[in-house]
This record gives C-alpha cells, sequence and structure tokens, in this order.
DNA sequence: CTGAAGACCTGCCTGC
DNA sequence: TGCAGGCAGGTCTTCA
C-alpha cells in the first residue's frame, strides 16, 4: 500500500488524533504478523508523545516508565492501515491490533496480506536496530542530492529503477513513484544507472523530491486500499503520468505508454519520452 | 560482491 | 456462475 507520501499522511492523520492520549489498553488478536508481534502489555498507562516517521517506519514514541522513553516502530508492509474510531466501533475484517486510549479513541491496525510488522524498544536502541542501519538517505532532505546518487550509481549496471527503489540507497521511494519520477526526469526504467550522465542523474533528483511532495500535497495515491485514517480517500491517483496507464497514450508526447517487469515488478514508461 | 527470482499472504479482477 | 491465473503500494532470503 503505502510509499513514503502515504505514511507520511497517515503519520500526520494519527497525530492529529492521538496525540499527548494516554493508552488504556493494547490488543493483538494474533501473535504475529510478518514478524511476531511485540508484547503491548508494558505501554499500558503511558503516553503518547509524538509521531515520527523514518523510511516507510512510523515511530510512535510513548512517555515510558523510568525516564527513558519507548519507540513503537511500525511498518506498514503493503495493506497495512490504521483506522481512528469509537471505543465501540465493529472491528472490521483483518483488524489485527487495537489501542484504547482513556479519551475513548481506539487505534486500530488492519492488514490483509499482512506484510507489515512492529516491534518495541527503548528510544536509544532505535538507532542501533538493524531496521535503522540499512536505511539509506530520506529522499526530502538534503543529503539526497547529486552527489549521494552518484555514488550510489557509480559502476552499477542495475537498471536505474531498481537503484531507486533499493532502500539503503534513497528510502521511501516505491514502485509507483519511482516510475513516476522517471518519467519526469525522461529516463527509461531499464537504463544501468551507472551509464547515466550526471547532468540527467541531477534531473532525476529534482524529479524525486517533486512526485514525493506533490503527493503528499495530494494526500497520498488511493489505488485499491490506501486511505487516510479518517477513510478519505487520497488523491495522488489522478495525476499518474504512466503508473498503471499502459495502452493509454502519453499525455505529454502521445506515445504509447508500455509495462514492463523488473525484478519483478511492473515498470510503466513513455516510449517516447524515456530513454 | 551483484542482480534476479522466489517467498511471505489475501483479495480482487479478468477471461475462459 | 465458477474457477484458474495474474496482479497488487514491501522487503527479506536464496541462488546463480
Amino acid at each position: 500500500m503505502p510509499e513514503l507520501p502515504e505514511v507520511e499522511i497517515v503519520r500526520t492523520g494519527l497525530e492529529s488524533y492521538l496525540k499527548d492520549q494516554v493508552v488504556k489498553k493494547i490488543t493483538s488478536f494474533r501473535p504475529n504478523l510478518r514478524y511476531p508481534l511485540p508484547h503491548f502489555s508494558g505501554l499500558t498507562g503511558q503516553r503518547l508523545l509524538t509521531i515520527r516517521r523514518r523510511s516507510k517506519y512510523l515511530l510512535f514514541e510513548f512517555s515510558g516508565k523510568s525516564g527513558e522513553s519507548n519507540l513503537l516502530v511500525w511498518h506498514l508492509g503493503m495493506t497495512g492501515q490504521f483506522h481512528v474510531l469509537p471505543h465501540d466501533a465493529q472491528a472490521a475484517a483483518h483488524e489485527h491490533v487495537r489501542f484504547d486510549f482513556c479519551s475513548g479513541l481506539s487505534l486500530r491496525y488492519r492488514d490483509a496480506r499482512r506484510f507489515g510488522y512492529a516491534g518495541l524498544m527503548p528510544l536509544s536502541s532505535w538507532s542501533q536496530h538493524p531496521w535503522y542501519l540499512s536505511l539509506g538517505v530520506e529522499p526530502l532532505e538534503e543529503n539526497f542530492s547529486l552527489d549521494s546518487l552518484l555514488g550510489s550509481c557509480k559502476g552499477r549496471k542495475a537498471p536505474i529503477k531498481t537503484v531507486v527503489m533499493d532502500a539503503s540507497v534513497v528510502v521511501g521511494v516505491g514502485n509507483i513513484y519511482a516510475s513516476e519520477s522517471l518519467f519526469l526526469a525522461g529516463i527509461h526504467p531499464k537504463r544501468a544507472a551507472g551509464r547515466i550522465s550526471k547532468e540527467r542523474l541531477a534531473m532525476l533528483v529534482v524529479s524525486i523530491k517533486q512526485t514525493l511532495l506533490a503527493a503528499i500535497e495530494a494526500g497520498g495515491s488511493s489505488i485499491s486500499d490506501f486511505v487516510q485514517v479518517d477513510g478519505k480517500p487520497g488523491y495522488f491517483a489522478h495525476a499518474f503520468n504512466v503508473y498503471g496507464r499502459d495502452g493509454q497514450l502519453c499525455l505529454r508526447c502521445g506515445s504509447i505508454i508500455k509495462r514492463i517487469v523488473q525484478a519483478g515488478r511492473s515498470s510503466f514508461y513513455c516510449s517516447g519520452c524515456q530513454h
């Protein structure tokens, strides 16, 4: 479901409803998602201080007990959703965890495919955690730049699409926004990363930042099951130039949009604009 | 080391 | 109508 813009939309939505709320009870309805779920009982009585984001991880910081905050780290996988509802709202299909807050609000986690996962740790452990250590730069920060991308592409024969989706290079760029960014930069998804000029890589850096920011502005992309925490859809899908448009005409040059498979994922590109 | 392919899961859409 | 096959926003493991 979610790439960086969708996770960011979820983060701001959750924070607006749940910041400073105190946990009454957390219940999990199964022992695991992708990995075993942590034991949530220690969070009872703690206050939710902030919700941050790193890559596609949501980071819930709770007040803790003995001075140090607890960090709940949550990845939505492909189909994970958080919804804020009243306590007495009925559980939907595939609801796996519920957080009841003292205010009467209830945070529900639903995930049909169960590719999502979560971990609970002292705040200070996060920066040593394997999930954290494997992450590359944030695309919307200044350290994602021509220099950083140039360094990651140098000598690599892998197609640029898979390099851009590699979270150890730059985080948060998933299958949709990789295709959309490459379209804006005019680069063919199969082009070997190490054989793209500096000028064109500079375009790509700008395109990635623009694409992600525009998607956040639009409230994320709703293809089939992304919804915001209040159940409203995102609208960026209406602005796709290539994703899901194979067989249709390019809005810029009129050529046919094509679909190919790379590393097991669909890539969409304009046969006229991208080379 | 690199890159490709398979695996994890369920639901939905298409075509026969 | 029913059913098989393909496809889906992510990431980890395995294999060549």
